[in-house]
DNA sequence: GGGATGGTGATACATAGTGTCAAATTCGCG
DNA sequence: CGCGAATTTGACACTATGTATCACCATCCC
């Protein structure tokens, strides 16, 4: 579980602390994507701020993604792949599914170059319903 | 310039008023995409909430587009076609280049199939260094 | 075990956006 | 034109998400 996410942190130069574990654990359990405030609830003796700053660098380190949601707000998940992957999140029930495709990076990557962009990163969110939730 | 913006306001039943013109002017004149405060500097006769308002109707008539930049900050922009389309944000000077490219919108279309999902709607963005900033 | 470094909590603040409601404006109709 | 219904506006308070500061505390390495 939350094993690699620990050798992630410590390899690259962070301190492996009680809350950091905590706040792990607290995200290994979230069967679903979660908002900072309800990670914050589940965990009170931690300071929301804390909880802020230790979801950002999981950020930088690709152990937690950033969903931005189609009306605006932001949720967050644990990366399932720690490799590059866009998102498919469904309106209905809040799932996401993970997935890669190098046709669509190809695709990214040809736009970039013939705009004469040096590209650095990309993003791609599809916003639908899932299998379960069509009915 | 606001000519076919206007049309599409009244068109989907919505009233042309003064205020309205006001910000769609304020738009066509922004030479570079702006966040709601810095519309609203520009107009200091309307009130902030009328403002967010105002844009918030004219991205849902697809006459102006909202970029999620890559930290997290969102900024507005006029759409230069009213067609679907994805952004090249260039993190240098800011600018935002337009592209749609159907062998993109097939890779979504194709990744939402294999997972089940019936798409609504996509979104992609790309993030780098445009030909002027890339010195 | 001790000190440099980095992490934490509390709090205040910043930024983006929404809800409410009375007053003002627009539109369609005669 | 002039009127009434419906929409829009501004002010203001409020919510949500995230950041800065700073004193205190924990971790790591010697």
């Amino acid at each position: 579980m939350a094993a690699d996410s620990v050798a992630r942190l410590v390899d690259t130069g962070h301190r492996l602390t009680a809350t950091r574990r905590a706040v792990l654990d607290a995200i290994a359990r979230s069967p679903r994507p979660f908002t900072i405030e309800e990670l914050s609830e589940g965990l009170p003796d931690i300071g929301r701020a804390t909880v802020f700053r230790t979801v950002k660098l999981l950020h930088e380190l690709d152990i937690v993604c950033r969903l931005p949601l189609e009306d605006g707000g932001v949720r967050y998940q644990r990366a399932d792949s720690g490799e590059h992957h866009h998102h498919l999140i469904c309106g209905g029930c809040g799932a996401v599914a993970e997935f890669s495709d190098p046709a669509l990076d190809d695709a990214v990557e040809r736009n970039a170059a013939a705009a004469g962009f040096a590209l650095d990163a990309h993003s791609a969110e599809l916003y639908g319903r899932c299998a379960a939730c069509r009915g």
